[in-house]
DNA sequence: ATGAATGCAAAGGTTTTGCACCCCC
DNA sequence: GGGGGTGCAAAACCTTTGCATTCAT
């Protein structure tokens, strides 16, 4: 979750919220996942898993490769990429959208649905929800003929962080 | 331009447009542009800018790549790669937005804006524009607290083409 | 013990860069 | 003739793959 325009924080998980409980949510999802699909479950990825789900809003596999190695070097890429695909695959993770400089962006599985704005001046990323904006969509879509579906929606736009810098 | 949903074409480019003016408008916006940064017009350049800039819908610089290498296999990849970016720095291209799978497209500029659904399923790209929806899009933008700004919109959807396949 | 998972290194693919040469102005 | 542009090849990067080994079940 990111710092929204205005400076204030969104607190999406207020101080004293079940945050312990969740934590442990997606061990249980990813190991039945696992059974079900006569998987192994093993410390490297459940490690590489621990890092990319304690991620709160968007990464680039990037960072997540940096930060295994920095913790955990004995890890490979291979299967921290590996990791990230079984992820994906167990519907823990998955492949948000781009960022600013066009690099694939994963972000934890959440079930509230969310937009996305990217600033096209800094790359931050902010979150929202417009029920006006919802409806608009989807009325625009269905006038087009598409089939109802799930969407991301991405905004690039320019957030106010610039705003001071004069005439660059 | 795209096959639109429905199956039916939409003509950007009626049969008796002035479609050749249009051609040239490139090649004077291009000239000015270099003169004005003092950088040479050459052949090559010109070369890649022809074919970038006669594609009417969205392509990846692959694809450019390849057909550039085709027609002309004296021009070498590093030109390409390079022409592609002064084209976008001279406003005549731009980056639009990622297929379905991730890769970066590139669009001839155009004044009027429209917006784009990616089709989940098979990757086609839709433009379109759709008053409401800018409406209700600039009104969430303004109560986030954002910059009136340009915005490239993007929607993920399904579109009809696939409908028949039964259960694959 | 069986086969999935891992680490390593090599391979693959795309884009960038260094450099000598070329050619536009 | 000066400096931008080009081609070539090498480098840089990121991601995937093959394979022998390890390890979970």
């Amino acid at each position: 979750m990111q710092t929204l325009p205005c400076g204030r924080k969104k607190q999406k998980n207020p101080p004293h919220s079940s945050k312990k409980q969740e934590s442990t949510t997606w061990k249980i999802a990813l190991n039945e996942y696992l059974k079900k699909e006569n998987l192994r479950s093993t410390l490297p990825r459940e490690r590489v898993a621990e890092i990319a789900l304690q991620r709160k809003s968007h990464f680039e596999i990037q960072t997540l490769l940096r930060e295994v190695q920095l913790k955990f070097p004995e890890i490979s890429p291979a299967t921290v990429y590996r990791s990230v695909k079984t992820l994906c695959d167990a519907g823990l993770l998955h492949e948000t959208l781009q960022s600013h400089t066009g690099v694939t962006l994963y972000e934890a599985h959440d079930d509230e649905h969310h937009d996305h704005i990217v600033c096209i001046d800094c790359g931050e990323i902010f979150e929202f929800h417009d029920e006006n904006l919802e409806g608009a969509q989807e009325k625009a879509i269905a006038k087009l003929g598409f089939e109802e579906a799930k969407h991301k929606h991405v905004i690039y736009a320019k957030c106010m962080y610039k705003k001071r810098s004069p005439t660059t």
